[in-house]
DNA sequence: CGGCGGGTTGATCACTGTCAAGACCGGTGG
DNA sequence: CCACCGGTCTTGACAGTGATCAACCCGCCG
């Protein structure tokens, strides 16, 4: 079924950009409920960009890989998001992206969306949008990963997730962090066992409790103390 | 004069998107050569965003004003460089912005920028691949703040300036830092002593100079060494 | 001349990276 | 059903790095 109608992310997603009548242009281009299983690679770093995806359901890591085999995390991706925005301009993928579980997601091809774009120019006031919320996301994490201190660091990544969860399902306290710790470390630039400790410290102090990956936040006002202390 | 024709920057500034006849649809809606000196703000946070800006000399700070008055610098701004694209989507600044020093930019109401995207769809093409090209430079400096050495925070953060700098005026060894050490820290996520130590360490290997703001840079594979060194 | 803000340098201490060991969990195979 | 194994996560000990506080230098301006 090819039919974003009955999508829960339509209200946001692409199809916002579309009458009724002409959505039929957009769901005739794109394919729509794709499933990866854990690890699956989207794209791999320096290949030519062919794709937008759109995340569904699941989540998605962006990575880089350096010469010496090493992992640069450089996004974490929920459902809602656009993957893939950053690569356009060069026409070459900058990093990789794979899927953390098993996900769902949709996929257009940027050629064509960039001839819809002539016809329906509201695709590109939406693009230029989402764009933009891309921008401030980036920011966001600009922001988490100048924090001096550690725990402020993930306390302040933990608001952000709670945050961009909650304005698609309105679930803003239960994260489900489906990345390893090596991931989380690299994206926030921490040592893994830094992160277990400041776990600790944020669990002691009653604001959040954990399982596994599974996260509780209990006391979200607390938990912007603790991002905004440094 | 608004007169986009003798810019050195129009190849890659929005008078790319049109064509010698029509070039006069945008210098019509556009102010440019704007003066701006040291300190003086082109918007507050909070304000109803209706600017575009273009840097075309000098240089310009974004930042976050905290609510126990200390800043948080979100970017630094060269000649070229758009400001105010992330506020779009909201129609609020979400930072405040001013001048380093002595500057020259242009102003285009986004109301009207936006009018003539339904007109030029090659304006709407541009927009996107500048709104891709900052998300990447966004994602680099991610790639700098999370690096755990402050040395190689202060190269990386140097190498990705003179980068920058190099694509507008080919200018890739001298970098003015027209800004206090205080707001680098801030950008970087360190402390001001740090910054002064990390810089002693550079000069002392040998791969820059500087005097005051003005740095040199003698050995840039070195500096890359110590921007990857992590 | 003296004050002031910005920058550097030095000394100290807390924090975090590193290394090592142990705990936990899931999967496999007997 | 249980023992074993691998990977992931946590905890502990220690060392190195950077934040903090203080002193000093310098250029600028009244």
């Amino acid at each position: 079924m090819s039919d974003c109608t009955h999508c829960a992310l339509s209200a946001t997603c692409i199809p916002a950009a579309f009458k009724k009548a002409t959505l039929f242009r957009f769901t005739d281009i794109v394919a729509t409920n794709q499933t990866a299983t854990n690890g699956e690679v989207l794209y791999q770093q320096e290949q030519s960009c062919r794709y937008l995806y759109i995340i569904k359901s699941g989540s998605f890591k962006t990575y880089l890989t350096n010469a010496d085999g090493s992992e640069h995390i450089t996004a974490f991706h929920l459902p809602g998001d656009l993957v893939g925005l950053e690569n356009i301009s060069g026409g070459v993928t900058l990093s990789s992206a794979s899927s953390l579980g098993n996900s769902l997601y949709c996929r257009a091809e940027y050629h064509k969306l960039g001839g819809l774009r002539k016809e329906f120019p509201a695709l590109s006031d939406l693009a230029i949008k989402l764009y933009s919320e891309a921008l401030q996301q980036a920011q966001n994490l600009h922001l988490c990963t100048s924090k001096q201190s550690a725990v402020s660091r993930l306390a302040m990544f933990l608001v952000l997730q709670s945050t961009r969860q909650g304005r698609v399902n309105n679930q803003k306290t239960e994260l489900n962090l489906n990345m390893s710790r090596q991931d989380l470390a690299s994206h926030l630039g921490l040592a893994v066992e830094t992160i277990s400790r400041s776990y600790s410290q944020l669990i002691k102090s009653g604001c959040i409790e954990k399982s596994n990956r599974l996260i509780h936040i209990l006391d979200l006002s607390l938990l912007k103390k603790f991002a905004n202390t440094d």
